[in-house]
Formats: structure tokens, C-alpha cells, sequence
DNA sequence: TATTGTTATACTCTATAACTATA
DNA sequence: TATAGTTATAGAGTATAACAATA
């Protein structure tokens, strides 16, 4: 279903020099920085109760809905290396929201899983997020959520 | 200067449980932390040789935009705090990239000038950002980049 | 040889708190 | 009182390098 609808477009024309390098503003990866620091700004500062980055909520997340996954998947989903996995795993270890396991088809590997109270504090966190998002999406239409990730997906995949 | 124009709006509309959260694939903030790591490993990873991060060529960047700028000026337009903004100038003055001065208007208030040091970094670095951008802009459409800067700007303002 | 996990190390980013000087 | 800069401190993120165990 749909209807159509009419907005204005500015039809700021290409310019002489308009490739070279002018301003900050028009950097793409200055808007994203500037973004995320917003966002992290937002998360830690709303919900510092929770203990927890969003890292870490994203790593309870993911080991939750893939148990048993190993250190090295996680990390290719979270785009980390090895290091920095283990460096995460390691703090959610020590406060008991996750267990190492052996994996009994690679000796190798280890398995994740949570513990109950993982999950409890992984219910939490996505309330917070829920919220977060709520928060997030108040300054974007319906539609451009979809643009947006869909965009931010073809930059990082 | 502007024109009309027609554009399809889907409605998707709202379903019982929407406001629910489901996969973490919809969750925009998470992929904006992705797209940010991308960007920054990309940085990085490529422009090694400048021994700069982002962060440092942006305030290069805007210190040469605005001479005699304030720390805590700077640190507006780059939305960060007092103490993080002066480890970073901190840091940038340490390689005589920039030198502080004394406001004459505010005794409070210092002056940052980049050194001529300093100003050949930023033209190295500005070449670095170009082909950087180049990087980011070849996956997306011209108009594209327009949107996502524009919508970016409405999550960081 | 390649992969997985591990440890050690280091730098940057981020922020809080407390202090000094100035307005 | 409020603002600007400073210092000390700390946790987290990021990555590299080297090592052991396993495939």
C-alpha cells in the first residue's frame, strides 16, 4: 500500500571544484563519528545503571541468540579481532553473564553461552535499548530509519 | 532554489508487537557503532603513514578553520568534554602540530593557531580524508551521501 | 601450515572529580 | 557564582605481537 506524497527537494547544482575537500561539514566520516559519539553519549549516560556499554549488550545479544557460538564468529560479527573479543568476553566472564565451554567438534574452539544471569541482565538491556532506540528514532521518519541502516549496513559489510 | 517532486511512501503500518524488540539487525544504533568501526579501521589501517587519528585531523581541521579558537569552543564543535578535548591538544602540541596562546579579550580563555608544522600535517592529512572519502562515497549515490550527512547531522545536533 | 584461544603491551577515547585562575 | 583551563585517575575500545594447543 502506498500514496504519494510531495516534499521539496533543494536542487543544489554541482559546482566548479565541488570534488575538492571544502569543509568539515561535508565529511562523511566527521557525521559519523560525530554520531556515534552521540549515541554512545546517550546509552551510558541513560542508562549508567544497567553497567553494561553497548558492546557488551550487542556481545550478550549475539551469544544469545547463536548458543554455543565460538570467540571467532562473535568477533566477525562484531567486526573485532581476537584480541579485542577476548578482552570483552573477559569482563562478562568475571561478572558471571557468560560461561567458556569446550566444543566437541574443533578442540580448538570454545563455546559461549549465558548464564541465568546473563539472561536476566540481557532482558534489561534490551529495554534499555528499546528505549535508546526510541530515543534514536524520534529524529528520523519511519521510512528513513530503513534508508539509514540499510546505508550504514552497505558501509560496514 | 527548489522543485516538486513525487516520491512513493510505503505505509507500512504498525503491526500488534511492533514496538517490540526483535532482531538486533534492526536496531539502528548498533549499526552506526559497525559503521563508525568500519570508518575508523579504514582510517587507520590505510593512512598509517600519517601517524594521525580522525579525531586529531579533525581538530587540525577546525583550528585552522577558526585561528585563535578556544579549547572550549573546539570542544563544542567536536562534542567532546573539557578533559578529553585538552588530552588531544595535549598531544597535537607535544609534536608542535599547535601552540596555545593567551585570549587577550578573556584571561580565562587561550588561543589555539596550528604551527607551519602543524599546517603541513593538515594539508598530508586533508589528502589522506580525500581519498578516505572517496572510499566511503564509492558505496554510495551521489544523493545518497547528501541524506545520510543530512540525517547523521540530525542524531549529533 | 593454518586456526583458535591466550597473554602482554600500548595508545587512544571518554568521562568524572577536584583544583586554580579569571569574569 | 559561573566559566576556562588543568591535572589526576580510570574504564573501555582498539590493535599488534608472540605463544600454546589443535586441525
Amino acid at each position: 500500500m502506498t500514496r504519494i506524497k510531495e516534499i521539496l527537494v533543494p536542487t543544489t547544482p554541482r559546482v566548479e571544484g565541488d570534488e575538492e575537500i571544502g569543509e568539515i561539514r561535508n565529511i562523511v566520516g566527521f557525521h559519523i563519528r560525530l554520531a556515534h559519539g552521540a549515541v554512545y553519549r546517550h546509552f551510558t549516560e541513560t542508562f549508567s545503571d544497567l553497567e553494561l556499554t553497548q558492546k557488551q549488550v550487542s556481545v550478550l545479544w549475539l551469544v544469545d541468540d547463536h548458543p554455543d557460538i565460538a570467540q571467532t564468529d562473535l568477533a566477525q560479527r562484531m567486526r573485532m579481532d581476537r584480541a579485542t573479543t577476548m578482552a570483552t568476553i573477559n569482563r562478562l566472564q568475571a561478572r558471571d553473564y557468560l560461561v567458556r565451554g569446550k566444543s566437541a567438534s574443533d578442540g580448538r574452539k570454545q563455546t559461549l553461552n549465558l548464564t541465568d544471569e546473563g539472561s536476566k541482565a540481557l532482558v534489561d538491556a534490551k529495554e534499555a535499548i528499546s528505549e535508546h532506540e526510541k530515543w534514536l528514532k524520534s529524529r528520523l521518519a519511519e521510512k528513513e530509519v530503513r534508508t539509514l541502516i540499510e546505508m550504514l549496513a552497505r558501509i560496514h559489510e
